[in-house]
RNA sequence: UGGGGUAUAGCCAAGUGGUAAGGCACCGGUUUUUGGUAUCGGCAUUCCCAGGUUCGAAUCCUGGUACCCCAGCCA
């Protein structure tokens, strides 16, 4: 599969291509700036290849950068991860990984100046009262009392706060600038607050921290970030992100560039409620495989190349409350898994057949492509026995028409083997079916039988040879496609009851020994990946990433329908 | 009757005055020892709506409508 990131142009591409052709820019910098307060999403998924992609295509630098000004939310943990995710994706930033952090006394140098240049100010209004103050959307605000302190004081006061003089909430320092602004940004946003919190990256150095937006644009600056992109809802900071720039005496100007974020269909991109997700233990963990993030997709069996892929896909643009159906992921996924994963039968609900003309102690083993169109993939051994499993979905006592798998005197072909035909059907007391007598016709290997057509094809798995395996069978986490639309209901009531299905399924023996994360299409049936937590110690467990297309499954919903 | 954005097929998305790309999904044919894959074909007389400018408008103008974001000492 092809995995070229810079291929699918978009605006911003275009707009920094016309940049450098018309000599308005020679060189890109971009940056990837994570807060780290929880796992990397599908949605940052789409940001990274942007921001590294660009670089990529102009032959430019992305840095990787923390964006930690918000220590109480922020942790180590998080960092590692967000680290690991960003190179599993197959990028690599520019130089070390760097944190906002880094800039903090820079920071404070630059609110210094601001006080000294009669544009910032100590304000000791309490959070409420700043709320009131700020006035409303539709109302403009009103000057703090505190808003014309002299430098001096000023000064004094932040110095103070450094030091930890006052209690976390009773001062802010504050951007002087128009308290009467539309823009509610504008309204003498926040600059430092106090925070006596232990920093995971300053330790007990600050007893303040800068807000974001005193933060950013300034980061960027001291990086040399040329083109500083963002999601939509920073749209109204632009202005803000500007006027730091050209009110400090920063060593360069980047520009600020916003772009829709990915809003998928039956999943959730909010850090908060994955989180929530995680702290209740809905899910087994950040990488639980039905988790939206890049772990969980990892963990899940998604390749690199296929969220690369898909990231390419949908494109980049500003058009907001779109709603990307989730059908372009699981493409992207078995798209690449087609080409690339070698194949195995694997009988997820295991039903006995006896195959009453094959002698006892027989056995053949034939050699089959690991691939149907790689020979690369090389050749594995598959043994054949007088009993097999097959699944349970493949056979009925009472077929509708189109069932072309296995019936009550009917014949279906083993995948790779013999063509048998179903002469009895073994019941327990409770009228359930747990076994079948089946007989094989032993001049079909390798040749369709004379004189009839047999059209079913179904995997199977010598009942001596085959070994037992935990599957993990995964759906979606909601049963809607917008979990979160109505912001007053709660959306753990829309969570789907069967995201996860346990089997104890039997595969065939090149599945025996496996190492965690390798991946295969279990024929029939779809793609898996041995879970990379769980198979230690001899255990075999595979995560289902996604199925195979389901014709039959199809076929089904739609005669159901014609029928009403 | 605050400000900032966005509207092209079921979904994503090209297109920037010259007669609607592509992908996903869907529908149908062919091939097939995976009801998979591959392959072939179909799928917007029209671009949120209404006017206007123009030989010509998805693209320009005017007026509407719908949706998204903003009132954290979060990012």
């Amino acid at each position: 599969m092809t995995t070229d990131t810079t291929s699918a142009p978009n605006f911003i591409r275009n707009q920094i291509r016309d940049e450098i052709e018309g000599g308005r820019a020679d060189k890109v910098v971009t940056r990837f700036p994570p807060e780290p307060n929880g796992f990397l999403h599908i949605g940052h998924a789409k940001s990274i290849c942007l921001n590294f992609g660009l670089a990529e295509q102009f032959g430019g630098d992305c840095h990787l950068r923390f964006d930690d000004t918000n220590p109480a939310k922020e942790e180590q943990a998080f960092i590692d991860a967000i680290k690991a995710d960003v190179e599993w994706l197959g990028f690599q930033w520019a130089g070390e990984v760097r944190f906002a952090s880094d800039y903090f006394d820079q920071l404070y140098a630059w609110a210094q100046h601001l006080i000294r240049e009669g544009k910032a100010y100590v304000d000791d209004l309490s959070p409420d009262e700043i709320r009131e103050y700020r006035g409303t959307l539709t109302e403009p605000g009103k000057p703090s009392p505190y808003r014309e302190r002299s430098a001096d004081e000023n000064l004094d006061l932040l110095e103070r706060m450094r030091a930890g003089e006052f209690d976390e909430g009773t001062k802010v320092l504050r951007a002087k600038i128009d308290m009467a602004a539309p823009n509610i940004n504008l309204r003498d946003p926040i600059l430092y607050r106090i925070r006596h919190a232990h920093h995971h990256q300053t330790g007990d150095k600050w007893k303040i921290y800068p807000s974001y937006d005193f933060t950013h644009g300034q980061s960027d600056a001291l990086e040399g970030v040329t083109h500083s992109i963002c999601t939509l809802e920073f749209e109204d900071h632009r202005p803000l992100y500007e006027w730091f720039l050209a009110n400090l005496p920063v060593p360069c100007v980047p520009r600020q560039i916003e772009f829709a974020r990915l809003n998928l269909n039956y999943t959730l991109t909010s850090k908060r409620k994955l989180k929530l997700l995680v702290d209740e233990q809905i899910v087994d963990g950040w990488d639980d495989p039905r988790m939206p993030t890049i772990s969980g997709m990892r963990r899940r069996g998604y390749t690199p190349a296929s969220i690369r892929k898909f990231c390419e896909m949908i494109g980049v643009t500003r058009a907001d409350g779109g709603l990307v159906e989730i059908a372009m992921l699981t493409h992207a996924i078995r798209s690449d898994l087609e080409d690339n994963a070698p194949r195995a039968m694997c009988v997820l609900k295991p039903l006995k057949v006896v195959l009453t003309n094959v002698p006892e102690g027989h056995e053949e083993v034939y050699d089959v492509p690991g691939h149907p169109a790689r020979d690369d993939l090389g050749v594995r051994k598959v043994p054949f026995s007088r009993e097999i499993y097959i699944d349970h979905d493949d056979f009925m006592e009472e077929p509708p028409k189109k069932f072309f798998r296995l019936a009550p005197g009917k014949e279906v072909r083993l995948r790779n083997s013999y063509v048998i035909r179903c002469d009895e059907v073994v019941k327990d007391a409770a009228g359930d079916v747990t076994a079948l007598h089946c007989s094989v016709d032993f001049d079909t290997l390798g040749k369709n039988p004379e004189g009839r057509k047999v059209k079913g094809v179904i995997h199977w798995v010598s009942a001596d040879h085959g070994v037992p395996m935990e599957v993990r069978l995964y759906d979606n986490l909601f049963q809607v496609e917008q979990p979160d639309k109505d912001k007053d209901a709660d959306f753990l009531e829309h969570l789907n009851p069967e995201s996860l299905q346990v089997c104890q399924a039997i595969g065939e023996p090149s599945l025996a020994e496996v190492a965690p994360e390798s991946r295969f299409q279990f024929e029939r049936v779809g793609y898996f990946c041995a879970d990379r937590h769980a198979c230690v110690d001899g255990k075999r467990v595979f995560n289902r990433t996604v199925g195979l297309k389901d014709g039959w499954a199809k076929i089904q919903k739609n005669d159901g329908q014609k029928k009403g």
